[in-house]
DNA sequence: TGTACATCAGTGAACGCGCGTTCACTGATGTAC
DNA sequence: TGTACATCAGTGAACGCGCGTTCACTGATGTAC
């Protein structure tokens, strides 16, 4: 009571950003959102918008950089979690489907930016993409996975894992956070996509073009 | 100049939707896109909007039917053209790659929709893939390059062909259609996905989870 | 073939509304001495 | 520690504008006989 007029600094900065990807959330897609409508859903006056952006695309971009520490947090607890070689797989696809749906808002954003009406959150969103490919091929040579394999072969082959696991990331968007079948059945499907990739990886013999 | 009041069934519906698909080439997000707008792109007044179309959605959705008709015609193609095994993915990827630029409109909207804002929108063109992957199912199994796959196997990796090329299309509709050198180079790592794929799937010996 | 009528596609005016953006103001927070 | 002042974040009123949608009207096209 005594301090409910304390004001947290970068806390109206914050509500606008979670209502961007609220409205997400509820089937709304970015390019149609408008700074009134951000700001009614976020409980604030209209005018607040222009303290922290200077338009939605920059709020956009914003989000983009925090979906970058999304990101880096998954890869961070997949290399915690994934031991066993042979279950590498099953086990990293899983961890991305259980942070896909605890983060369900900002990979629908992902997924909206991608092919979205702004280029910069196009390009930003690439660029994450791109890092994380470039991450899974540290991982890969460090976990001796990939010997055989000249650098581009395995830069093309991570580039190919990392999208089809993003496609994947479309496929939950489009169903029910809640129907764990379906999850399942996605969670499995991603999983055969990599398991095919790498059979294709290990039985590449450095032909083409 | 005689029958320059003559009137064309359907000619104004077309320009609505043509309306739509120039916007959409100019770097619009269909989601932002307005009636008013739309019609005034077309040339026509903003009521005519209504004999045509319910709303905007209900004109996505007749821009989907439509999209399906260039897909089809580009599957019809390729059949044609294609006809030595081992330059299959080259000379399929090479078609592709063509038609997308040739109606690059179209691949936009389909890029956009995918991840839009109407569900109807989504699954109209969810569905337009998978026909797309089990016609290609049926090809590979004509053309006996599938043989040791069961269904389930050779439907999976269509899926995954198909997600792949329709990623690279996003890669296409990032870059400027003149700037050929790009095209180029999307058009080359399309190829070595889809050549990673098939070594999987040609080495894939039914094991899974 | 001609005529009468129904249907259809396009028009222009009008409506109320929500939009993005500006402005001057207020009160809280941070800084210098 | 206290005081004076600058900076910052939030507010409410106001603006002009473009939006989606309705309506009654018009003229062209299709249909029945």
């Amino acid at each position: 009571m005594s301090e409910r007029k304390k004001r947290k600094p970068g806390e109206t900065r914050e509500k606008l950003m979670s209502a961007v990807l609220s409205l997400v959330s509820k089937g709304r897609h970015f390019a149609s959102l408008g700074i009134r409508e951000v700001t009614r859903q976020a409980g604030v006056v209209p005018t607040s918008f222009y303290r922290h952006f200077r338009n939605m695309d920059d709020l956009g971009l914003q989000l983009v950089d925090e979906l970058g520490l999304v990101l880096r947090r998954m890869m961070r607890e997949a290399r915690e979690n994934v031991f066993q070689a042979d279950k590498l797989i099953e086990e990293s696809v899983g961890i991305f489907v259980s942070h896909a749906q605890a983060n369900r808002s900002f990979f629908l954003f992902m997924a909206q930016g991608l092919a979205g009406e702004s280029r910069a959150i196009q390009d930003g969103i690439r660029s994450e993409m791109r890092y994380f490919a470039t991450e899974l091929a540290n991982d890969l040579r460090r976990l001796k996975l990939a010997d055989h394999l000249s650098d581009g072969d395995l830069e093309m082959t991570c580039d190919l894992v990392v999208r089809s696991v993003a496609f994947s990331l479309t496929d939950l968007m489009g169903i029910s956070a809640e129907d764990e079948y379906q999850v399942e059945q996605i969670r499995k499907r991603t999983c055969r996509f990599l398991q095919l990739i790498f059979v294709g990886a290990a039985h590449w013999d450095n032909k083409g073009p």
